[in-house]
DNA sequence: TCCTTCTTTGAAACGCGTTCTACACCCCTA
DNA sequence: TAGGGGTGTAGAACGCGTTTCAAAGAAGGA
């Protein structure tokens, strides 16, 4: 049971860390950032305060470190069903699809693991660098298809040009500007100027 | 000298709100989020905290608002020396360097806004929005060549896309991830991305 | 078994965003 | 000239992130 710490990434051998971040994650899910009050999370994990602190810098980092816990689902979730897209343009916006869905799916927490993350605080950075190589490796694996060839230099800037589209937007619909669909939708239509119609296989 | 109300735009014609604003602009100049303290904002300002809670909704909403202050600057920047590049695509991105140097030539300032302007929150929503919307003239007009068309509206998605990747990368600036250079760099990339190596006039 | 070192704990304390309260002031109308 | 509503002020109070500290365990080594 006990997981081999995964490349690159949170290792959660850490009973304690992992019991903090299921109640952070538990708080969030019912009342969002303001809910998660690191009393709480200390009182619901079991473990004294100073413990929290130990394991995490601030409350944004305990709330981004959950994206660690999402990435892993977003993986199994990929792995088990591989995206059906016919071009890789497709799949990538099913895959940007797959993702905003897992974030929004749960509101409040998704709120606020992504405020979290735009706080833009030193301390995260190292985290979030960690995330972002992890999620663009994932976001790689799972528009690959069968029988494609490598992805190519100039995808990999397309894809981070993506990715931003898609954190603004996702900070937008914290904002309450935007809803899933349209982050989803936007996302697509940015794809589509950078791909050029076709979606060049 | 009374100002008359911008159009569609923080209205400063209140003496208090502006006084509030430059001690804050003050403040965060020196040390940043943290040194806008509101009990120090409301003292350098001269008024009683219960005002600056009148005219801003929270600390964030408050830094939010000297978004409003930099964009007039910058609309009398971009009137008095235009763009100089010939191609759009050049002009463009000669226009995303002077906001990114705007933003990050008083680093402790830039990244306060940032960061506020980040947190998504709702209440944030309708001025965020106000100052998206202007500055999206404010870039429409400042591209715009002497004798140019009209800005068409794939033109418009391509430039919420830049706008998408501008953001996310400052974020990755606040974080300390990023320099301005490498802001500004990625950003024309991204918009040689969009616009095909030639930058269609 | 005792000693050392590291972690965890419980609880108090600090700082600051935010809210609340009581009071003064100003302008307007009767 | 009196009264009243809206705005500003001073200052206390509250909540919560964060830090700090003394004491209690827990794990290893002589």
């Amino acid at each position: 049971m006990t997981a081999v710490p995964l490349p690159g990434e949170l290792t959660l051998v850490d009973d304690r860390a992992r019991r903090i971040l299921d109640a952070a994650v538990r708080l969030a899910e019912t009342g969002g950032f303001s809910a998660v009050r690191l009393r709480d999370v200390a009182q619901a994990s079991g473990v004294a305060l100073g413990t929290v602190y130990k394991r995490f810098r601030s409350k944004e980092d305990l709330l981004v470190g959950v994206l660690s816990l999402e990435l892993v689902a977003l993986r199994e979730r990929f792995a088990s069903e591989p995206l059906q897209g016919a071009t890789r343009l497709e799949r990538l916006v099913q895959c940007f699809a797959a993702l905003t869905e897992t974030l929004c799916a749960r509101p409040h927490l998704g709120r606020a693991v992504i405020r979290s993350a735009a706080t833009g605080e030193n301390a995260l950075a190292e985290r979030l660098q960690r995330f972002h190589t992890a999620l663009m490796e994932l976001i790689v694996g799972a528009i690959r298809g069968r029988d494609d060839g490598p992805v190519s230099a100039l995808e990999l800037e397309r894809l981070a040009v993506l990715e931003d589209v898609w954190f603004s937007r996702l900070v937008g619909w914290t904002g309450g500007l935007l809803t899933p669909e349209m982050v989803v939708e936007q996302v697509a239509r940015a794809a589509r100027l950078l791909y050029g119609e076709d979606g060049d296989a």
